[in-house]
DNA sequence: ATGATAACTTACCACTGTAATCATGTGGTT
DNA sequence: AACCACATGATTACAGTGGTAAGTTATCAT
């Protein structure tokens, strides 16, 4: 209450008045900055390489600063995590969204699945992976994974269904992604592959209803 | 070689005749040392505590005299996963072995891949995790993971069939073993799964030919 | 017995997460 | 306007890590 010039909330990027330093003491949005840089850390590295000091130093700040923002480096992989599983779940529901026989259903959910995958592959490891921690001390975590088991089958009509094409295009999707199994002629070659993986589920689930 | 009292090759366990100190200056057989080390603090604790210090300590040497027996952390790493991928192979070949329709097969099969996983938590992690280097660099990782394949695939008189229980049944473990899923009624109760997921595996592929 | 060498230890380096403490702005009160 | 409290940042420090280099010790071949 009682803020004189101020609207709510953090401005994003422009730092107040000063501007003579090009750097200023206060950043100005240091907690969305530091998400910013870990997210190009993800897209441009690979997991390991997601240290607090390197999104400090990306952000431009001192290796102890995000302490101020994040109690610690697993809470900054936790909200990583949370926003994978938002992006995972949008690519779920438009793909439930098409029409024709639920087998058309199927394979589209998992070509998009494994489109997301194959387009955040750090961000995947992170969210079905052991960084994140005990799911329990984050409740947030376990509504986001429900969640993608919710939407899958919401568009399967079948929650039994639902969890079985989880399944099977998530294990295909981590066989792919750590080059356990080589589908494709180039190994890593992630993003040609929701074709040849759409084609596996519909020869799996095809016959069974349709 | 005049060895005069010694037969050749390392011996196991007993140090040499001197006996007076308690811990002789060289280990006998360090290299099998470091690995039993190793497999204990993957069955005590997880993978994140397999720091090679801690094997070394573990196994009663200097932090460096792992380098002696292994070029690096990756390698002791590549060495425990292989031992997983044969036992895990053992496993699906002997549940293959079972007769009856190939809905039985299957079944077992992949109650046998939920046990594995359920019992080696830690080396599962390892085996399918990012923390084993690019396969290109380790071509026993990528024959030991293609004989997976291959088993599966062998016991159901079909290829593509196998590649897609393998998928089923890993992702639905993966889920599980990272509390992304809670099948079961205790989080984390991985060891009374197998029969749960047989029967989902079951409802998964049983209509399909029977 | 005596080198040569393999196996191990000690001492480093750069890096990590994290905590304690110091410094600097910013906003609210007088 | 002056001032102070507090949030936010910087510094420093510490224990732990993977890895390397150099020194030490035991074993082997001669």
């Amino acid at each position: 209450m009682g803020n004189t010039s101020n609207d709510s909330g953090p401005q994003t990027q422009a730092r107040p008045g000063r501007g003579d330093s090009d750097r200023a003491y206060h950043h100005g949005d240091l907690r969305n900055g530091l998400l910013e840089a870990a997210r190009a850390i993800l897209e441009e590295q690979d997991l390991s390489a997601l240290t607090l000091r390197a999104v400090a130093r990306r952000a431009g700040v001192s290796h102890a600063a995000p302490y101020r923002h994040f109690p610690n480096h697993e809470a900054l992989l936790v909200e990583l995590g949370l926003e994978g599983f938002a992006e995972l779940r949008h690519f779920i529901v438009d793909a439930g969204k098409v029409g024709g026989p639920e087998s058309d259903r199927i394979a589209n959910i998992g070509a998009a699945y494994m489109r997301f995958v194959a387009k955040r592959p750090a961000v995947a490891r992170l969210m079905f992976g052991p960084q994140l921690p005990h799911r329990e001390k984050f409740p947030a975590l376990t509504v986001a994974a429900d969640a993608i088991g919710t939407e899958i089958g919401a568009a399967l009509s079948d929650p039994n269904l639902g969890l079985a094409v989880w399944a099977a295009v998530h294990g295909l999707a981590m066989l792919v992604l750590e080059n356990v199994i080589d589908l494709g002629q180039r190994r890593s070659g992630l993003h040609v592959l929701p074709s040849r993986s759409e084609i596996l589920l519909r020869s799996l689930f095809a016959t069974k209803r349709d």
